[in-house]
DNA sequence: ATTTAGCTTGACGTTAACGTCAACGTCACC
DNA sequence: GGTGACGTTGACGTTAACGTCAAGCTAAAT
């Protein structure tokens, strides 16, 4: 089972980053590609990984606090003091996201009573046009 | 009805952000207190507006987004002409929250599996101790 | 009258997250 | 044996969003 890798060139063009993008994500250590020679070969894990990093950024996250994120996703064989220390850094993850998902909701209902009010307005002028 | 106002101190200790924080966002024309000779003075429809531009960051955007979306929230006595135009922007910035809140149900679903399987595996671990 | 608390305007510094540029290596291809 | 296409390592530049002084005003309290 060989696994799929990726040059530099290629993952750029999937996500629409730029080379210096990627090296930049390596030296904070959010990847961790192979070399062949000088070059860098990047494995499925890091093309996982980088579609973790961008939508963490899509989310207003810092690439310091994706890395930590990101840590969640590699768990080894690890032991049972290991897993349960995981599950508690998870659900405090999974709390961060339900916040952060929760007050978009919010956002949203606030917007859409805005809009409904608004078309409300727009019903009765159009109203009042037909009554003249 | 006079309005309640406040000093910069107040909403700075209100919001725990600083003052060269208030002060950029009105230089960026985020916020617009009056002036009572030099001191800034903030009104109520300020005090809205940094709750909005707060919450916005946390969702990741950038204060000149956050700008435009903020225009949202005074239409003032706007033609039926703009109302439909408004309509238009507003169902955009919809878009763009749902977007976002989507994605983050996404993560939350992908990061729940792993913590189910996770639980589920020291379950397992459990009951292969008990029965040694 | 002077200290204190809170505010003001510059002006320069800082951090994150890259962009940009220069100089170089290395293959495949004509 | 050039000439691209693609990759590499520095090193410096840039933008957003503030932080951090420095110097000064102003009203209230000591």
């Amino acid at each position: 089972m060989t696994e799929k890798t990726f040059s530099i060139g290629e993952l750029c063009a999937e996500f629409d980053v730029t080379p210096r993008t990627l090296r930049f994500y390596e030296q904070r250590e959010l990847l961790s590609p192979i070399r062949e020679g000088q070059k860098r070969i990047f494995t499925a894990r890091d093309r996982a990984r980088l579609k973790l990093i961008l939508r963490g950024k899509r989310f207003g996250f810092s690439l310091e606090s994706i890395r930590q994120w990101l840590e969640l996703y590699d768990l080894g064989d690890s032991q049972v003091t290991q897993l349960t220390t995981w599950l508690e850094h998870a659900a405090q993850q999974m709390d961060t996201l339900r916040e952060q998902r929760d007050e978009l909701q919010d956002a949203m209902t606030e917007l859409q009573d805005l809009i409904t009010y608004v078309e409300h307005d727009l019903e009765v002028r159009g109203a009042a046009e037909a009554a003249e």
